[in-house]
DNA sequence: TTGTAAGCGTTATCAG
DNA sequence: CTGATAACGCTTACAA
């Protein structure tokens, strides 16, 4: 590679680097380094030197070989199960966003709910060095927790909240959200409720909720009665749902309970279509709140996670970690988030 | 700090590196290297005990180390609007999942239609040595156009498409998709059609969309007839819009071409409230294709822009620049898609 | 406040 | 097929 000044380089990128900034600033490397991280440090009249030569060369520091020198980049990885569905956006928007203000970047992958794929995501941020890390749900492969235990920096699990975990938690308890929506359908004097599974089998926090439905219905004395569609289509699993246990002749359901909102709303339009009157004789709760929800007809009741504030918050938790002081002042919340219920039409 | 062998360290994360494996197993550490870039290129005897020497030290290979050293890192940052928005996520799912599959890392930024923050986002991006870039559009500031031209990367404009860009370009003709819409309610005998513009300001695809229905109506002898709505929330907007433009005493609009499916959504219920029938009274038509808008009543009739493929045609544009051969064997399609027009009730 | 020297963990280069 | 050596561009440690 031939350079401006007719000297060859065999490696190196051509950006200007450190060094060629200092030296048009007639000043050391280490100290253009400086006024980069610690402004402060650096006497005005050097400041202006540098301030001028980083423009004139269009200077970009490389953040790969800063990371590489001080062993810890600024970097955050996040495994989310996924990118595209509606629930995970809002806590990547919030993740990322909090991050970006401080100097972090964010690096995404997803894991489908896929113990291996998570797993194999872990492992290659790892390479990354990244200052810290963020997973979905207490459940991981066991290579997962020691990869996540002996990385030596903070990590973060999203979006559960179980006792006795090592890392920092921030998010909800699922089983406490299968709890919550069986006690409002009891409330409301229902007796005959379903509980409809996620078309996702390894959707562990989805087993929770479905576990905390359980629990109430047999603390009442009712037996639980869950569904599992075969349906590989939440569109399709909603709509099997409804006809196994709304349409029946004999003992339907009073009030189903749906994994998420995507099956509840493809219930809702089996429903309509079918003639079933909601929530008269079949009621429906969802979970989630997605954007879809509130515009059904009749409207989804449902459960609605923090999703925005998780992200915010589990961004927050891992600056304060990593020793930097967040800006905003929201500090005081707990990791423990509650979910809210929203009363809409459809229960 | 102290490491297990009692011997000093000054710095270092502690974590096993090439060397350390190159020892167990014996050989060199360029040995090593080779053993996980090429392998064909190491003995068989030589791979099994870097092999074992890998597992005992549980060895992670330091990316941030080897993109120091290559210059060019296995990263690939993309600046996108929004991720929670229902438009772009399954973009970003589709990108990341085909980079991944090749052993590239998401770096991800939101702009929010900003051209400040994309630049600030892609300032950032090129401190960390990216294999390549992706932003969205093909409208940003001086410095990004700069930036980006001399980045001396590959550089994917996605969601846009227009002649002379000397970026590679993934996506469809914004103003195609208006004169789409345009046409399509002019086929069905609509005369006085309106077109309501986003309450993101900044959103220059937006006005594409726009540009191209007015060029149709004109073609037609029609007048174009543009809401700019002044509401903060897309809900409020839509509203908005329909009180304004159906719900007139005289003249009103016959169609309403939304800038995008939140709006449409909005309004369709804001119709609905007000006892206005669609289409008859007025027809909807929206663009984006978001998962509610098959849901609501009367369903939305809208143009789904081809999200998912942008991302993953975006991908494997890449890959070939970067000289991977991608797994996939969609090369033959074009990087000018087509949006589909999907006929629903509402118009 | 500023500078010098020595890494950080990998890969390109060149030599065997 | 294998290895020694010198970068890559920055920051830590120490010195002035």
């Amino acid at each position: 590679m031939t350079q401006e000044n007719g000297t060859r380089k065999r490696r190196g990128s051509g950006r200007a680097t450190i060094h060629d900034v200092a030296k048009v600033a007639g000043v050391g490397s280490i100290t253009v380094s400086r006024y980069f991280k610690q402004p402060d440090t650096v006497s005005e009249a050097l400041r202006e030197r540098i301030r001028s030569a980083v423009s004139a060369l269009n200077y970009v520091p490389n953040l790969v070989a800063g990371g590489l020198a001080s062993t810890h980049g600024r970097i955050i990885g996040m495994v989310i199960p996924n990118i595209s569905g509606p629930i995970f956006a809002n806590t990547i928007q919030s993740f990322s966003d909090v991050l970006t203000a401080h100097g972090y970047q964010l690096l995404l992958a997803s894991s489908y709910f896929s113990e291996a794929q998570e797993e194999r995501a872990v492992r290659t941020f790892l390479g990354w060095s990244p200052a810290a890390l963020a997973v979905t749900s207490q459940y991981h492969s066991k290579a997962t927790g020691q990869l996540l235990a002996s990385a030596n920096i903070p990590v973060v699990e999203t979006w559960d909240y179980a006792p006795r975990r090592k890392h920092i938690q921030v998010g909800f308890s699922h089983t406490e959200v299968g709890r919550q929506a069986a006690r409002y359908l009891l409330g409301k004097g229902y007796r005959r409720i379903a509980f409809v599974q996620n078309s996702v089998a390894s959707d562990e926090s989805a087993i929770d909720r479905r576990d905390g439905y359980a629990e109430v219905m047999r603390e009442h004395g009712l037996k639980p009665w869950m569904f599992i569609p075969t349906a590989a289509t939440p569109f399709e699993a909603g709509k099997q749902a409804m006809e196994a246990l709304a349409l029946r002749q004999r003992g339907a359901a009073e009030a189903i309970i749906f994994a998420n909102d995507n099956l509840a709303a493809s219930a809702i339009l089996a429903g309509q279509r079918a003639g079933i009157r909601m929530p008269e004789q079949c009621a429906i709760v969802g979970f989630g709140d997605y954007a879809m929800s509130s515009m059904l007809l009749p409207s989804l009741t449902t459960i609605r996670p923090p999703a925005k504030e998780i992200g915010e918050i589990a961004a927050l938790r891992i600056l304060e970690s990593l020793g930097e002081t967040p800006l905003s002042g929201r500090l005081q919340r707990l990791n423990l988030l509650a979910c809210e219920l929203v009363e809409r039409e459809s229960a």
